[in-house]
DNA sequence: TCAGTGTGCGACAACGTTGTCATCCGGTCA
DNA sequence: TGACCGGATGACAACGTTGTCGCACACTGA
């Protein structure tokens, strides 16, 4: 009940929250009820005193129901030894009859093992990062671990302190997707447990670094631009602090360079991998007054945000404006038009790096995994000049 | 290491992998770069005989490094009692050399408590259902809760089963964001924590009920489609398991009783929830031949998947056909043409939530919290016939 | 009948933390 | 000066589980 000190550290990081009642304002009239719901005049008073909770069963009241020792209704649940018939029989009748699940807690305190991935993504609503966290189930699914996601809300301090949070709880194995830690604090950490990382290129012992070349990616998207006949290209970047992020703008300037194209810098803005961001930078670029025909988005998200801003200034994509994103969002492609984009494996690389971490721990037999590289898909929002 | 009698429930119940690969094959010619990454082939050899993990610092580490009692080192932590000043130093920079965080299996274990809130969805990657989630988040903010998240994936066994799975972890209190659980379960795992649930009406001690009047949301949406002069409205409903996808098929049929309008039953069909359901349930009704000038989609999701088949199909939305939603997923408003859609306080409930499941856990002061009602938010998919 | 050999199972310690209790200390008051 | 008090701190037990050790028993072969 008291503040812990360590606790106390985390909290301090959690303040920021993102565009937290920004959906209300994203236009649209609306049609209220004129009423609001107090949910607290519908709630029965807390039975606290009056019912206490019922104290789940342990595994030393099955035993006494069960008549045996506690080491024996252990090695029933855990298949460590071989049980008699009949008091295998009594000992389930006893679980049964006490609805015994074992203490979690008490289980990895003895053991030292979870049986948990701590996941360590930016936001637990971007489509993106939940994309992944779902090949990470996936590539869990049949083994006994599960995942456990946690964000660092686009915020170092707050990532880091998450990761060791994570650690604290004494995770088995970690998966970055992505993120700004330093590769120092990767490696450091990576002593006390694996680690499987996405979105940079990491040799480490004990680190399995997971990555597509964002460069190239970013450069073909270019290209293709340029191959439909633009030459004034705009960029929304993400935020300089992300690598991958830097790696795209990079791929967006190495596509003009290998076409003997000028890169004209008033033409790239930085955006925040958010739509607000997107849209953000949409409007600079449009009041900026300078010329372009396509923009190079840093991610989907932002080019959603981007497009939002065209279209309430009535620029038609792709007929006044091309578009090509970033990611391949399971949304974009039920937008219309559909997003041309690069598709990034972020599923599949979520369930590359559950496979390798249940190697690493032991808990699977190592196998060849192999993950798409990106591919650009070729759909609605951008079009020949 | 082994295999856990009660793990065991738990794996027989994960092999549900819904659209998994699926997004391969939505639409889009493909620019393949022709070549695969292997990433085992990168991997550096697991360092757990040569260099073994770290283990990591105890509180009785601490305590000797120190020169104090372990007793101490905890009352430090915990700001349980007073210590004296140089005692506290000594501590913390024991603390810091060492990289000590407590063990959360050891502390929750001892204190019965593990400050953590179950949250029971059906899908990681639903934005639905990760909105709700950053509202449980956002509403735990300031306190020493953090929420843990798992899946049900539409199948009422795996769900009731995770839920099991969170009071085996003894999580202090669970969110149940909809689903389909019986009554009678989450009554009586309420006898266990406290629990807050959205999407029914639930009268029981130590559960807390947070509900918008789906029917009347429903009603309201299919009579603006009445409004707009439509008289031959679809209906493409969610799973009839669910109690919410049953109330707003009744609150489409009320809309119509009331304007005097018979309901053509040829016109409703079933869907799932998600984008693949409602593609398919768009080309049954289609392919049916009713004539139809309207759709109202049970959720967004299904709308994103009607609506690409209308595309696909060369109908134009709002155009040929106009569509309503429900929910106004964060994605759907930067739609084109944005979502004609209801607007559910989800994040909102998400907080409330929270909140009193924080007040009932005595960590917070009661507090009334007021959630917006449902509301129609008109936007471009609908339009006057 | 006795030594030898498994096999099933109970007793017990240990994991790392926290709350309780007892102890020690310096200071205050009669 | 002695009784008392309150604050700081250490020793210790307990939380629920699992692994180790060793005992008791049934069985085998000489």
């Amino acid at each position: 009940m008291r503040p812990r000190l360590v606790n106390t550290l985390i909290e301090s990081c959690l303040r920021f929250n993102l565009e937290g009642e920004a959906a209300e304002s994203r236009g649209g009239s609306v049609i209220p009820s004129g009423r609001e719901i107090d949910f607290t005049t519908r709630l029965l008073p807390m039975t606290s005193k009056d019912k206490p909770l019922a104290e789940p069963a342990t595994l030393l009241d099955v035993a006494r129901l069960a008549g045996v020792s506690a080491a024996t209704v252990s090695r029933i649940l855990n298949g460590t030894a071989r049980v008699t018939e009949d008091k295998r029989q009594a000992v389930e009748r006893a679980i049964e009859r006490l609805q015994f699940r074992p203490n979690f807690a008490a289980q990895s305190l003895r053991s030292g093992v979870t049986r948990t991935i701590g996941v360590l993504t930016q936001e637990l609503e971007s489509p993106y990062f939940t994309r992944g966290a779902r090949g990470i189930e996936d590539g869990l699914l049949g083994s006994h671990y599960a995942p456990i996601v946690v964000p660092g809300h686009w915020n170092p301090a707050e990532e880091f302190d998450r990761a060791r949070l994570l650690i604290a709880r004494r995770v088995d194995a970690m998966v970055i997707l992505g993120g700004n830690l330093q590769d120092e604090q990767v490696v450091d950490m990576a002593r006390k447990l694996p680690i499987a990382i996405t979105g940079r290129e990491l040799q480490a012992p004990n680190v399995f670094s997971l990555h597509c070349d964002q460069v190239d990616g970013a450069c073909r998207a270019t290209r293709h631009l340029i191959e439909l006949g633009h030459t004034r290209i705009a960029h929304i970047s993400g935020p300089v602090a992300y690598p991958d992020a830097v790696d795209r703008r990079d791929g967006y300037m190495r596509a003009h360079s290998e076409a003997g194209l000028p890169v004209d810098p008033r033409l790239m803005v930085v955006g925040t991998y958010l739509e607000t961001g997107g849209a953000e930078a949409m409007h600079r670029l449009l009041d900026a007054g300078h010329p372009f025909t396509a923009v190079f988005c840093a991610n989907d998200q932002t080019l959603w945000g981007a497009r939002q801003v065209l279209d309430a200034r009535g620029l038609r994509v792709p007929h006044d404006i091309s578009l090509v994103g970033f990611d391949d969002l399971p949304q974009s492609a039920y937008m219309t038009p559909a997003l041309t984009t690069v598709h990034q494996p972020i599923y599949e690389m979520g369930r590359a790096a559950a496979h390798l971490l249940l190697a690493a721990l032991g808990a699977a037999p190592p196998a060849t995994e192999p993950v798409p590289d990106l591919r650009l898909v070729v759909r609605g929002t951008a079009r020949r000049l």
